[in-house]
DNA sequence: CCCCACATGTGACTTAAGTCATCGTCCACG
DNA sequence: CGTGGACGATGACTTAAGTCACATGTGGGG
């Protein structure tokens, strides 16, 4: 059992939130965290459920999303470890505002609500950790907003192959990257449907401007591609 | 001098965010604050500036959105008197990631960051507070992002309609409610565009689901409004 | 009283997005 | 080894969204 704490310390202590708090208080929260495992597509909660704590990712990835009744999905963000969960509906008593689940197997560690409010009222500084944490979280919401409302899925795809072409690594024939995820999934990424991203990945695919094998895609010509985002904006 | 001081305490009191303070703590906030007018259509601040602290709303209207290079604009939030602007991107030390502007003859006290930082140190509260509020603006972006990838024009337009109508008084001939501002702003806050607006009030009208005298709208029968909304979701 | 700025209505058209159905390929598993 | 399931490609089509052009209406300042 004293293992079992232990461990939970040390996942807290790689997280951003409680990077920065002393063991003793590492220890108050490991004490009352519970870590709990998640199979591949397993739900972790679902929208509009009362929110009784956050999560801390401790391996595995965690897709928080929003779905239609028409079955369609749209992502809102992918965690991976040392992020965290629902970490604002904890403060406005709300319930969830999306559905989260696991990608692939995951190890997520829960927080009480009350135990993590008389953490932030005892220690200012993680509030304003959390207010930190938050503030990236909303710029990528409004990112997805702006995405939506001003461009087509053609660009959208075209700023997630070239924002993925960073960490790509160059060939001889040029920067090569792998896709994350299969199609349908891209497809929720991007609010749309699957036959979309194949029609455009082939489209590009005809005009040169990448070139694909399977899930790899090879870009010939980096700047080419950021240029047609730049163009049509 | 001293009038003015009163006065911003005043302002201060009535704010979400401050209203537990002592008075002691809203003099501290109100010495260190300063009022500022605007005028309608005036732009607060630009998307992609560098964020020096928070504005409190004290009368007027304040939009906040995004415009995009081809003349668009998706509008995020409209706040009013006693709500705050910008109060995340205080924190992350980050850009403003969207513009704001005042809708009306608007006056805005401004408090500069590292003041409303000290304050969120000193009083944890403030700082739950703050996320309280944020937690709320999470929401209505994700609500945003649900209705431009899962909804259609006509849908968002009916929803909008029936929101107004919890406030819009009776008539013997329905539930009358008043648009709040002109067609080109109405298509911004859904994200398209002006003749959308039109055409889709023009068919509402021609279904007999609503009947439109200017901007005002006569709602004869909520319930199949309503009813119109659940049907495709 | 006229004219202009502004808001609105609408027809005609183009294009993006989404739907439906079908087919091929690869691969794991009985 | 063959069969079913997951994944992907693609044609044919429908519909929503957006664009352009122009008509109409209305209210205030010169």
């Amino acid at each position: 059992m004293a293992d079992a704490l232990t461990n939970r310390v040390a996942i807290l202590q790689k997280t951003a939130l409680f990077a920065e708090l002393s063991e003793q208080e590492l220890n108050y929260i490991a004490q009352r965290a519970v870590l709990r495992q998640f199979e591949p597509g397993e739900l972790v909660f679902s929208e509009g459920e009362a929110c009784p704590g956050l999560w801390i990712i401790e391996t595995g990835r965690v897709r928080i999303y929003k779905s239609s009744p028409s079955g369609r999905e749209q992502i809102l963000a992918v965690e991976g470890p040392g992020s965290s969960v629902a970490e604002l509906p904890v403060f406005d008593g709300g319930k969830y505002p999306a559905s989260a689940a696991s990608v692939n197997v995951a190890r997520l560690l829960f927080v009480s609500k009350d135990d993590f409010q008389s953490l932030c009222l005892k220690h200012p500084q993680v509030a304003l950790k959390v207010l930190r944490i938050v503030g990236r979280r909303l710029r990528g919401l409004v990112g997805i907003i702006e995405e939506l409302s001003f461009t087509t899925i053609r660009h959208r795809l075209i700023a997630m192959i070239v924002r993925m072409a960073d960490q790509g690594h160059r060939t001889p024939d040029g920067v090569e990257v792998t896709l994350p995820a299969n199609q349908q999934e891209l497809a929720a990424q991007m609010g749309t449907v699957r036959e979309l991203i194949s029609r455009n990945l082939s489209r590009l695919q005809a005009e040169d401007l990448i070139r694909m094998e399977g899930r790899k895609i090879i870009i010939p010509d980096l700047p080419a591609l950021q240029k047609e985002i730049k163009d049509q904006e």
